[in-house]
RNA sequence: GGCCGCGUGCCCGAGUGGACUAAGGGGGCGGAUUGCAAAUCCGUUGCUCGAAAGAGCGUCGUCGGUUCGAAUCCGACCGCGGCCUCCA
């Protein structure tokens, strides 16, 4: 059976028929660079990367192209480093430049000691700050197994940055004025230039916001008072001029910045497309109305208003007929993860970051897996306890993957070559199924479950589940040896911890028993798990 | 007010009309191992009766409906989450 997937647009789950399966084109909308990813962006991003592993996986089958035949995914994903304003809601951009913010974030890191040791880094400079935050967003990401961000070390245009596109998205912009979707308001030194909503009827058709439901007064976007000469209440910001703004470009409207939109459409458009490089956009044209691209994925908060306006922009300004075109034919939308059953929220502290996770000693296979193993159009949610499930999971194939490899000298044995056959198309079945991944995990452990002693056949399926999961080469971390033994990743070998070790080290050789169990007790109370291995050594990990 | 997603066993989570009425994981229980633990491996895990084979009853938010048959389809209701400001 070939890829199902639920497509935001249609609402429903239909099979997946890029344009060219040889080329699947998938724009994901990436982070804005002021923070830290959290493990909720990391949640969406994995799950656009599962998306684009499985299409590039052998066992994946599409309705027009047959499971086994070596595909190719150009996946994007931008990087936000413009300070959109942190309220949108009034038209002309008001709150607090998010770059600023950021800056302000790390001159409290400085402040208070917590910046790593050797950054030196001017917190007033947005472009500075962008930078910092694009550095750590991609080392976590690599961390994480997004394959787009391991390319990007050797093909940087799969990650392009807003601030690199600004000319791409002043040409939309006059594209979108010239074919009358778009118009300036104001006079010379404050001038704004805004997207005509009423002249493309399909607006409000992935969201289901059409002009009639957006009612005033539910939200703020459309309020009477933030109107400042818009044709309509729903009309959204393209260019604004302000010369004392923190980042600004030259335009034909005067110095100023972009609207947050308009950079998606710039980069997408560019960035998919075979000619990249050479493409102008100025007469770049898509014929018959039809997708200027395969597959759009974002967090599902992006559907309104980011990828309405997205749609509505783009194709108004480069479709041959706007009205037709959904921009991408298939729009993937993750849902929000919960943490401990809550929404993650600044204001209750329940924040966690890759980073952080990763700074406890938690493995980033076992993060990754955890973030990907409930299916993406659920509300998953993040616990300690799920945590630690995936981190056991991981451990297991991986020792099974060892024990695979290990029999690799001495058994010429092929196994159970048909067992592997169901596992694999069992796999399959329920990931062509929009992503089943739980169930795909389901078919991976009961045949694992039956392989009493793995062969070098069953290391071979194991990798190339793999390369869809993702897992195997997750970089590991390793604990610190010591004389008494191996403290675990994140846990640092305190001195009074290590005495303790070493007093029960002397009791167990005395066998006095009754002692060592209490040091053990005690260690216990301050946090600590250990485990006796061989040579009277131990390995102590957080309890 | 509009649009959308969801509600499964102790917990997490598959299953979208029929092989006994629920995959897989966790937890629990039993065993191997260990001085004891931990980790790992094996078995087991709705209830009642039975030593056992087995038999009976029950379960998928609630209430109705469709059907020979429903966790699965339809309707109503209850509850949770998201969007309609910024957020992945």
């Amino acid at each position: 059976m070939p890829l199902t997937i639920y497509n935001t647009l249609t609402r429903s789950a239909r099979p997946f028929a890029p344009a060219d399966p040889k080329r699947i084109t998938f724009y994901t909308c990436g982070l804005t660079v002021y923070d830290d990813g959290h493990i909720g962006n990391f949640r969406s991003f994995l799950a656009a990367d599962l998306l684009r592993r499985w299409l590039e996986s052998p066992l994946c089958e599409l309705v027009n192209d047959p499971a086994g035949s070596p595909r190719r995914v150009v996946h994007v994903m931008n990087i936000t480093d413009v300070g959109h304003m942190t309220d949108d809601d009034s038209a002309d951009g008001g709150g607090e430049d998010k770059m600023a913010a950021g800056g302000r974030r790390i001159a409290e890191a400085k402040k208070s000691g917590k910046l790593p040791p050797g950054v030196e880094i001017d917190p007033t400079d947005p472009r500075a700050v962008a930078e910092f935050f694009t550095g750590r967003f991609l080392r976590d990401a690599r961390d994480m197994g997004l394959k787009v961000a391991i390319e990007q070390a050797t093909n940087p245009l799969v990650m392009p940055r807003a601030t690199d596109h600004v000319p791409g998205m002043i040409v939309s912009i006059e594209r979108l004025i010239s074919r009358g979707h778009a118009y300036v308001v104001g006079s010379p030194g404050s001038r704004v230039v805004y997207f005509d909503v009423r002249s493309l009827a399909s607006y409000g058709a992935l969201s289901g916001n059409t002009l009639d439901r957006l009612r005033e007064g539910e939200g703020g976007r459309v309020r009477a008072e933030n109107q400042a000469g818009k044709r309509h209440p729903s009309d959204f910001l393209l260019w604004k001029e302000d010369r004392t703004h923190l980042m600004k470009w030259p335009s034909p409207w005067g110095e100023g910045y972009p609207g947050w939109h308009i950079e998606c459409t710039a980069m997408a458009v560019r960035c998919t497309h075979p000619e990249a490089a050479s493409l102008d956009l100025r007469t770049f044209t898509v014929p018959d109305g039809l997708p200027i691209f395969d597959i759009h994925s974002g967090g599902e908060d992006n559907i309104f208003p980011h990828h309405e306006c997205e749609i509505a922009q783009s194709c108004a300004a480069f479709n041959a007929l706007p009205e037709g075109a959904p921009l991408a034919r298939l729009w993937f939308h993750p849902r929000f993860l919960l943490i401990n059953g809550e929404k993650m929220s600044k204001s209750k502290g329940n924040f966690a970051t890759v980073r952080q996770l990763i700074d406890q000693g938690h493995e980033a296979a076992a993060i990754r897996l955890e973030l990907i193993k409930t299916h993406y159009r659920s509300n998953a949610n993040f616990t300690d306890q799920g945590l630690k499930d995936s981190a056991r999971l991981v451990e297991r194939w991986r020792r099974m993957l060892d024990a695979a490899d290990q029999a690799r000298a001495h058994s010429p044995e092929a196994g159970d070559q048909a067992a592997r056959d169901r596992c694999r198309a069992e796999f399959a079945a329920a990931m062509n199924d929009d992503l089943n991944i739980a169930g795909a995990i389901a078919a991976l452990n009961r045949w694992a479950n039956e392989v009493r002693e793995p062969l070098p056949g069953d290391g071979v399926l194991l990798r190339e589940l793999d390369a869809v999961l993702g897992l195997f080469d997750r970089p590991r971390a390793h604990g610190q040896e010591t004389d008494i033994g191996v403290f675990a990743p994140g846990v640092e070998p305190d001195p009074r911890v290590i005495d303790l070790l070493l007093a029960r080290r002397e009791a167990r050789a005395r066998k006095d028993f009754a002692s060592s169990d209490r040091i053990r007790d005690e260690l216990a109370a301050m946090g600590y798990a250990i485990k006796d291995v061989a040579g009277g050594r131990v390995e102590v990990r957080r309890a």
